[in-house]
DNA sequence: TGTACATCAGTGAACGCGCGTTCACTGATGTAC
DNA sequence: TGTACATCAGTGAACGCGCGTTCACTGATGTAC
């Protein structure tokens, strides 16, 4: 199905996959022209053969980050759901995890650049929301039966906002209970196994 | 209490004012020295008879920002509970609030910046970071009686999701759906007074 | 009340630097015969 | 298989511009006598 990638092909998707990580990193304002070329290899002036300004590449690269990002959290949920977990635990163990926590650079992109985005030009602003409503299409689709059927909204908010705030507070106890806070939060109001927000 | 302010104290107040605004508006990243003090009605030279370096104002920006909006919230909360409305409901609708959703420059900066903090400089971090730990005892204080002792940062991380979110999505019926959906979350998990979500 | 002087908040030109973007060129790849 | 040429991805110098920061200076304010 996929036709081999000509030489410009990989070059441009090599672009594509450093700027992904370090919009995660570094937000959109953040990074520039001349530090992703040299990151993949390359002199800054053959940029413009690929994307025709540096808002197109941010546009492309937050999609490339999102799907990336989908797959690392499919991979997550995976695993646990092997152990027996329902979807839905599944997605915020895995979404709320010290493993995400820590890891900005190929984390969910949302969480990375959410408070960026009603300030950038159309063409990434219009790709980021996209990845918005990705983001909360994914949380509908585990969400338990019995939940509120516009719940997913509000579950994505406090998973984007709980990975948020453990970042600002730092990778130290303070960050780790938010996390956890959050994730007690969610599975005492949507769990089926109902437990104690004080346990595990 | 409050001595008179001097001349320059003014001034400097006036300053840490636009900043407070401009930091909401446009993002750490956003704000430049030059713009600040133009908008302040002064040249940008005097800059630094004010502030050390462009961090400094900043880490005052923001916790300036955090005291306006503080304030403001306390009012939105004021206002409801005047109506018999309970002080943790109050809060809810008042941070979740269209108004909240579309008054970026004067609301709360954590919303505002969140994605923004892990990234800056050590002074501008740790003054941010103080301003999510005022934000989560804040919630703290109007927790239920009854809610998990651990549950205010779990809250907090909804509200500053869903606001997030919500500007994402844009000020249209997609924004204000998350912004009601939270809402509905939050009052059906902690309220006293028990509705189902899709009700209001 | 009036003059002389010191203080000090704010001005504006200048600095070095890095940015996004352009473009003439190079050198490798691939095709034609 | 070998030569001649066209294509094309990537190079690197250059552009105009705005940034954070510095500093000699101005002109208003306030104090001393």
């Amino acid at each position: 199905m996929n036709a081999p990638l000509s030489r410009k092909e990989q070059t441009h998707e090599r672009i594509l996959e450093v700027a992904a990580r370090a919009i995660r990193r570094s937000g959109y304002q953040g990074v520039g022209v001349a530090d992703i070329m040299k990151e993949a290899g390359l002199t800054h002036g053959g940029f413009y053969a690929h994307f025709s300004s540096r808002d197109a590449l941010l546009a492309e690269a937050i999609e490339y980050a999102g799907r990336a990002s989908a797959t690392n959290i499919a991979q997550g949920t995976a695993l646990r759901r092997a152990k027996g977990v329902d979807p839905f635990r599944a997605l915020v163990e895995s979404y709320l995890s010290e493993q995400h926590l820590n890891a900005t650079e190929c984390g969910c992109p949302i969480s990375a650049l959410a408070s960026e985005i009603p300030r950038q030009a159309d063409i990434v602003r219009t790709a980021s929301t996209q990845r918005v409503q990705s983001l909360v299409e994914l949380v509908q689709q585990v969400l338990p039966a019995g939940a509120a059927p516009d719940s997913a909204p509000a579950v994505a908010s406090t998973l984007v906002g709980a990975v948020q705030l453990a970042r600002a507070l730092g990778p130290n106890a303070q960050g780790r209970a938010v996390l956890q806070a959050s994730r007690n939060m969610l599975l005492n109001t949507f769990g089926q196994s109902q437990t104690t927000a004080a346990t595990h």
